[in-house]
DNA sequence: AAATCGTGGAG
DNA sequence: TCTCCAAGATT
């Protein structure tokens, strides 16, 4: 690292003086247990703090701690989860505060070896959750930390690359205020979120810009570098939308991979003919084709679905398991992903 | 190392 | 409208 001439005293002066008198009053920020931080970190990664506030208070009110979410239902997790998306984090989440309680008697580790075993914590938030929640001096490198020191320190490392967050690790603790770990990591996030933004950032405002490399060069908005996502794969889906005595089929999808564990309406990646071989073979349904009710895209990171809704005439009808035939007025009491959120409410009769 | 895994907001 | 992307972890 090359952090010849840089005024490292003066730097996390200058930082921690701004964050001071700056920081934002967020609901994880009202005490330092390292549950709720826990949970913060969790809900925050690739998501952003507006979004995030309203789904942390009411996790909080729902699970108020360690003990109380470890012994909820999965499905009820994933329940207060729906819409924030990557949902195994909920999963994942549910099954640390487990470990947590079995292994630890519920109290978080305060070691990065212990917390780096928990299921769902990676090096950022062991590190957030260790320097927030105890003060220790342990880096928390995220998304910000790396646009700000690529441009503060002009690091050209490609940024989507594994090994490049060590680097930038390596650079914290060399800067890294070990008076106020907790402040400094918090104080360099903050900055990247209010300040060294990705698109124009305003170094006007900058409490740190004097010490900016990339600013003092004018380059400071190509940093950082960062290869382009490939677009997403598109996908047909047929989907089935089945009518019984005011009864619609819903089934809940695997418990691993994409939406994990919520629920959706039948469907097929293929044809309307696979549409039906599918309710036949999977859900013992006979039925045929009423016509087409609506299409419907959804994006995801890496998938587009162009979904087709198809209303379809039950003519026989055998039971089978992992599915059920539920009232509109009671399709809350089950998680659906976005996209199927949406079709039920654009088909609900009731509702139009 | 590169893919997988969601969603909604901003420009 | 379209692209990027936001406090990443897992495999």
């Amino acid at each position: 690292m090359t952090l010849t001439g840089f005024q490292t005293e003066q730097f996390q002066h200058d930082l921690l003086y701004w964050f001071e008198r700056n920081l934002r009053d967020l609901p994880w920020r009202k005490d330092r247990d390292p549950y709720k931080i826990w949970v913060s970190e969790i809900m925050l990664q690739q998501t952003r703090v507006d979004t995030v506030i309203p789904y942390f208070e009411r996790f909080m009110q729902r699970f108020p701690s360690i003990d109380r979410l470890a012994e909820a239902d999965l499905d009820d997790v994933i329940k207060q989860w729906e819409g924030l998306g990557y949902y195994s984090r909920a999963r994942n989440l549910h099954a640390g505060v487990k470990e947590v309680q079995e292994n630890y008697a519920g109290k978080v580790p305060d070691e990065p070896d212990k917390i780096l075993e928990i299921k769902g914590i990676g090096p950022y938030t062991a590190g957030a959750i260790l320097s927030i929640a105890y003060d220790k001096p342990e880096p928390a490198v995220d998304g910000n930390v790396m646009r700000v020191l690529s441009r503060i320190l002009h690091i050209e490392d490609d940024i989507q690359k594994a090994k490049t967050r060590k680097r930038f690790e390596a650079a914290i603790r060399e800067i890294i205020s070990v008076e106020n770990p907790s402040f400094f990591n918090q104080a360099l996030m903050e900055l990247g979120a209010l300040i060294c933004s990705p698109k124009s950032p305003k170094c006007e405002y900058c409490p740190v810009v004097g010490h900016c490399r990339a600013k003092k060069l004018g380059i400071q908005e190509l940093l950082p570098v960062k290869g382009k996502a490939k677009p997403p794969k598109p996908l047909e889906m047929k989907v089935a939308l089945l009518d019984r005595a005011g009864k619609i089929l819903i089934r809940k999808r695997p418990e691993q991979g994409l939406l994990a564990g919520l629920w959706e309406l039948p469907n097929v990646e293929g044809t309307v003919d696979q549409l039906l071989d599918h309710l036949h073979a999977a859900h013992h349904i006979s039925g045929q084709i009423r016509g087409k009710r609506m299409e419907y895209q959804h994006t995801f990171s890496h998938l587009q679905w162009k979904m087709e809704v198809y209303e379809i005439e039950v003519d026989e009808l055998d039971s089978s398991v992992g599915e059920v035939w539920v009232a509109r007025s009671e399709l809350d009491q089950y998680s659906f992903p976005v996209a199927f959120q949406k079709i039920l409410a654009e088909t609900n009769p009731t509702c139009k």
